[in-house]
DNA sequence: GTCCAGGTTTTTA
DNA sequence: TAAAAACATGGA
C-alpha cells in the first residue's frame, strides 16, 4: 500500500482485497451513501468523508490531510490488517465459507465509534436497513453537533441522556426510543464504560452490554464486532440463522475460530445477495405471489 | 389487508 | 423453562 498527497486529497495505491462499495454497503454502517459519480459520502462519528475507488487497487480520500488520513481513515477502513491471510485460513475451513469469501473479497470490518455502533444496532432490531438509515439520519440531524463543512456529527450519549420519548418522536423509531434513552443514560453516567470493553473478556463485555435495555445477544455482538473490533464476535440475525442451517449444518460458531466475526460478515453479505439459497425464504415469496 | 425487516421484552401456558 | 405475542414504522 502506497500513500501520497495529491493537492488537497490523499491517494492510496497498490491496495489489495478492498472494495469500498462492498465494505460500506454490507450492513455494518448506516451513514454512507453512494453518490451519482460513484464516490461514497458520509460520516463516521464526527468526521465527514467523501472517498472514491477509481480502480480496484486505489482510493482517493477527498479534502483529507495526511494527519486525518493517518489518525482516522486508515484505522476506520482497517487498511493495515492481513485480510488475505485471514480469508485464506477461513476458506480452508468450509467450502461454503470459501464461496462467501470469494463472492465479495473486498469486504473489511470497519473500526466504528463504539457508541455509534451500539446505537445504530439498537435501532436495527426488527427493522430493515433502508429504514435504519433514515432513523439514524434524523437522529443526527436532530441532536448531533453541526460540523464546519456541513452535516452533523453522531450525537454523543450526553446529548441524548436527558431527553424523553417525546423528544425522540421525530425520529419515528417506534418502540426503540426507550432503548436508545437507556443506552444514553447508562453510557453517559459511566454505568456502562464502552472503552473498557475493548480488552475485557468477551463474556464479560457481552454481559455489560446486555445490561442495557433493548440490547440482547445479537445487538451486543454487533457493538463488539463493529464498534470495538472484537473480531471473534458473531452477530446471529435472521440471515445468519438461515445460513447456518442451510449452508453450515453441523458447524458451530466456535469452529470459525478467532476471526469468526470476519467470516460472519462474508457469510451475511453472501446470503443477503443470494436469497434463493434458502428454501424458507423462497416459500415466503411464492405464497405472496400466489 | 398482510407480511416482513441485521431482535428484545413481556406475557402466557 | 419455553414458546408466543407485543412492540412502532413503512415498504412490498
Amino acid at each position: 500500500m502506497r500513500v501520497s498527497i495529491e493537492q488537497s486529497n490523499i491517494r492510496v495505491e497498490e491496495l489489495t482485497d478492498f472494495s469500498l462499495r462492498d465494505t460500506l454497503d454490507c450492513g455494518q454502517c448506516f451513514r454512507f451513501d453512494e453518490q451519482p459519480d460513484g464516490s461514497f459520502a458520509g460520516f463516521a462519528g464526527d468526521k465527514f468523508l467523501r472517498v472514491w475507488q477509481p480502480e480496484e487497487t486505489s482510493l482517493l480520500f477527498y479534502d483529507t490531510t495526511p494527519k486525518v488520513f493517518e489518525t482516522v481513515w486508515r484505522r476506520y477502513f482497517d487498511l493495515d490488517f492481513d485480510y488475505p491471510g485471514v480469508k485464506a485460513a477461513l476458506s480452508k475451513l468450509h467450502p461454503a465459507l470459501c464461496d462467501a469469501c470469494a463472492f465479495a473479497p473486498g469486504i473489511r470490518i470497519l473500526n466504528q465509534d463504539p457508541w455509534e455502533a451500539l446505537c445504530t444496532f439498537i435501532l436495527s432490531q426488527n427493522n430493515n436497513i433502508k429504514r435504519i438509515k433514515g432513523i439514524v439520519a434524523r437522529l443526527c440531524e436532530a441532536f448531533g453537533e453541526p460540523l464546519p463543512g456541513g452535516g452533523r456529527a453522531f450525537p454523543r450519549p450526553e446529548a441524548l441522556s436527558n431527553l424523553c420519548k417525546e423528544d425522540l418522536a421525530p425520529l419515528r423509531c417506534g418502540f426503540r426510543d426507550a432503548y436508545l434513552l437507556d443506552a444514553a443514560q447508562k453510557v453517559s453516567s459511566g454505568e456502562v464504560s464502552l472503552q473498557t470493553l475493548t480488552d475485557a473478556p468477551l463474556e464479560e463485555a457481552r454481559a455489560r452490554l446486555q445490561a442495557i435495555r433493548g440490547v440482547g445477544p445479537k445487538v451486543a455482538e454487533c457493538a463488539l464486532l463493529y464498534g470495538l473490533h472484537r473480531l471473534s464476535a458473531f452477530p446471529m440475525d435472521v440471515w445468519m440463522k438461515r445460513a447456518m442451517e442451510t449452508l453450515f449444518p453441523g458447524v458451530s460458531v466456535s469452529d470459525f475460530g478467532e476471526y469468526a466475526g470476519v467470516a460472519q460478515q462474508y457469510i451475511f453479505h453472501y446470503s443477503r445477495l443470494h436469497p434463493g439459497l434458502f428454501p424458507e425464504k423462497t416459500e415466503q415469496k411464492k405464497r405472496k405471489a400466489g
